[in-house]
DNA sequence: ATGAAAGCGCTAACAG
DNA sequence: CTGTTAGCGCTTTCAT
């Protein structure tokens, strides 16, 4: 019995190399010692160290906080451990990204919707990287969310309530996933007979301070009676700057979030969201990483947006459906 | 020039060992090269990984966000990196904190707000502890707050408006922090002159849906005129349940939370709230693992509460200031 | 089927 | 002040 047999049988690969009776003994050994081959002395031999790295842009949102859990499960089941990096928080975080991978701190990245000259850099100088809601995915592995039909439900749902006047709260990042949003409205709503007035929509960033006082603007100086917003977060500026001017919703605005937070019930009345199955994309992404990391072929996976309808969308103002009788427009 | 001069100036203490001029030389090549020592080379060889684990109970919370953001802030600057872990996703989350400690995944932990029996296993088990919000602290190092002080100000708050029936939601985990704050609100409520009754407070999960049937019931057998939350979901619950039973707040019930999370401002009206200092807790919890690691000395420290006053609280019904005027009460 | 030995990149102890 | 050497725990030849 010598190092070599243990490291053959504690690694799985015995097979035909080890005498049935030594491999049981070696197991057994192990398992009365607790004996557990040290990571990084496996690493330093060449090999993969058992933790991956995923980066998001904002830790405090519960969303992400989903997003890691989903990954953190499929991580633990391979045995690897999360490293989570904020992006938003560390101005640097590029450069520690790079500089982890060349220690070798990780076997592999996550990188979250970043703007598409950020995800070129990373796709060059980290070896085994998966992307999430990076339409440009420089041809590394990807998990994407389906916008296209994301937007058609909410053009769908807006539409068959009689709303024909449709805001857009952007979101002010330059990530390619939130242009997409707008093109896919757009188009989803055209398709429906609704063209949308390029005037009709306003950018913020995540903060609630902001996005009340521009949603304040915008409502203040149009006459929508719907509004779509490119995060839960931006809906709550909305309900804000609604309680500020006196309207109702859903009664004088109908508001759509998008990724379904918890945030969607602490509203009131409860925000109607498109839901991104959180947890289910960040094991996904995790699982495409490590059998990337494995040098198994990884087929990119486009998950599946559903809306939540809830409490914050109406008929549009006078509007019943048509089968219905009209009370009063 | 040999490994050992490298080995001495790249970990910084050639001082008085290389001559200044080696020193710049390998310094320069170094830094052309961009060479970086071999982390697992290092840690193989008897030092301390680069990385510290932090254990909370739910990173889908935006206060942990927070604290994990002031523990990697101080992380980095020792050029550490973090690891997260979420105990209430993950029932085996001990024995693989333990595992992780012995591979030296991590060179040490710390762990937020668990029982007692549970930091009592892991203060043997781990080498490098800090536990947070862990009133019994096994004489490891450990960062608290001021809950006698919070509670006061709480108490102080509620009788200066005139509340005298004063409710309590608990939150429903077996966690010393949440009994202390049981005992410091009855205890400062006493010292102004107001006893609790005992029946007064009910107990809830954090979420949402069990929080407000709770809250549902408990207000519609009792009443207090204002209650405290041990979390700010806790009165998220109690909002709806508001909203169900036709009170309002503030002006039929006042309404106090814990945490001081951005979920304060998405509830209206915009919630009281007891403030942790959640991103320094967490630096200061990292500075303390590290000096600890480093083999100095460290002083637990207490972090002061302040309390958030917004527009959930109000005088009591018919109550006004001593000095005011009574309109009809 | 088994064991001996080299070497991953680093640091500490020791000789020059 | 500088360089040589051993060895951290593992896996992988290569010999037995």
């Amino acid at each position: 019995m010598s190092q070599t047999a243990v490291s053959l049988v504690l690694s799985g690969r015995a097979a035909g190399r080890v005498s049935a009776r030594t491999q049981e003994h070696i197991e057994r050994t192990a398992a009365q010692l607790g004996y557990r081959p040290n990571t990084w002395a496996r690493v330093l031999r060449g090999g993969l160290p058992q933790v991956i790295g995923l980066a998001v842009p904002d830790v405090r949102n519960g969303y992400f906080g989903s997003v890691f859990l989903g990954a953190e499960r499929a991580a633990r089941r391979s045995g690897m451990a999360v490293l989570l990096i904020d992006t938003a928080y560390d101005p640097d975080w590029i450069s520690r990204l790079v500089e982890m991978n060349r220690t070798k701190l990780f076997a592999g990245a996550i990188v979250y919707a970043e703007a598409s000259d950020v995800a070129g850099t990373l796709a060059e100088a980290i070896d085994h990287l998966v992307f999430v809601e990076s339409p440009d995915s420089h041809d590394k592995p990807a998990i994407d969310i389906d916008l296209a039909d994301g937007m058609r439900q909410v053009a769908d749902h807006l539409s068959e309530l009689g709303h024909s006047r449709i805001g857009h709260a952007r979101a002010d990042y330059p990530r390619d996933t939130f242009a997409l949003r707008a093109c896919h409205l757009a188009a989803a709503l055209s398709e429906r007979g609704c063209n949308l007035d390029p005037e009709w929509h306003y950018s913020s960033r995540f903060d609630l301070d902001e996005s009340t006082r521009r949603a304040y603007t915008f409502l203040e100086s149009t006459d929508v009676t719907a509004i779509f917003c490119d995060d839960d977060l931006l809906a709550a500026g909305v309900y804000r700057a609604c309680a500020q001017l006196g309207r109702t919703i859903p009664a004088s605005l109908s508001v759509v979030g998008f990724n379904d937070t918890d945030l969607t019930r602490y509203l009131a009345p409860e925000l109607t969201s498109v839901m991104i199955p959180a947890s289910q994309l960040g094991e996904s992404a995790a699982l495409a990483l490590i059998d990337h990391m494995n040098g198994a072929a990884v087929t990119p996976a486009t998950l599946p947006l559903t809306l939540t309808i809830r409490a914050s969308t109406a008929p549009a103002n006078g509007h019943c459906k048509s089968e219905e009788a009209v009370p009063h427009g």
